[in-house]
DNA sequence: GCGACAG
DNA sequence: ATCTTGTCGC
């Protein structure tokens, strides 16, 4: 079936690029998403340290009780070298089949990098939810583009992200005394609200557990040798 | 020209 | 991302 969205994908950074401009307008940056999803999906991979295999992993939890209710895992190749500003390419193709292997289809996508805080504001959190469909947002843990401050030191402090006159997300504070996350928008979402999903996804540790979840699933996958 | 640079 | 031990603090 055709995707509204179908790119063929990129073998240079040059066509890379130029994907990037095709979806890039399609970003719907309306908000404010959805303010209690029942459910919400943390997507992550995992590299074998050969760096020629990778493992990506869904998990889908229950909003309110952070529950994981389904889950799926994909093993394959890098699709991309790594590239800052072209991240996406890399891990998308095993992100997208691991996201087509879940029985629940999810009400938000929690992404591990960024959404606008990009370059060319169109990192791997639009680009997922722009592919997908779905509301999405990125989370990343340390900065890829952007000027900031430190936010006060208790959780839920935060102070803006700031990249060529405009504001591309958030520093969020998800921990008292800890490091910060950076949070922006991917898809179908306001900036408020993606802060506010994130610290409902912390209650217990700097990562949202949709991340923590997912990160562990890949990780296993990768341990397993699956699909070896 | 020199650094910086999601995972 | 991944390679890695101990160590400081609650």
């Amino acid at each position: 079936m055709d995707t509204p969205v179908a790119a063929p994908p990129p073998r240079t950074e040059a066509e890379a690029l130029a994907v990037q401009d095709r979806l890039r307008p399609l970003v719907d940056l309306a908000g404010p998403g959805p303010a209690a999803p029942a459910t919400v999906a943390g997507l992550d991979v995992a590299y074998a340290e050969s760096g020629d295999r990778l493992a990506a992993a869904v998990t889908v939890l229950d909003a309110r009780t952070l529950a994981v209710v389904d889950q799926a895992v994909s093993v394959g190749r890098p699709a991309f070298p790594y590239v800052p500003g072209l991240f996406a390419f890399r891990e998308l193709p095993a992100l997208l089949a691991a996201l087509e292997l879940l029985t629940v289809r999810p009400e938000l996508l929690v992404c591990d990098g960024h959404g606008l805080a990009h370059p060319r504001r169109f990192g791997l959190a639009c680009h997922l939810g722009v592919v997908t469909g779905l509301p999405a947002i990125g989370v990343g843990k340390t900065p890829l583009v952007g000027r900031w401050e430190p936010p006060a030191g208790a959780r839920g402090a935060w102070s803006p992200l700031c990249d060529g006159g405009e504001v591309v997300g958030r520093v969020l504070r998800t921990r008292d005394g800890v490091k910060p996350v950076f949070v922006s928008v991917g898809h179908r979402m306001g900036l408020g609200n993606a802060c506010a999903r994130v610290l409902a996804l912390t209650p217990h540790y700097r990562l949202p557990e949709t991340t923590r979840t997912a990160d562990r699933l890949c990780r296993a996958a990768l341990a397993s040798r699956s699909g070896v």
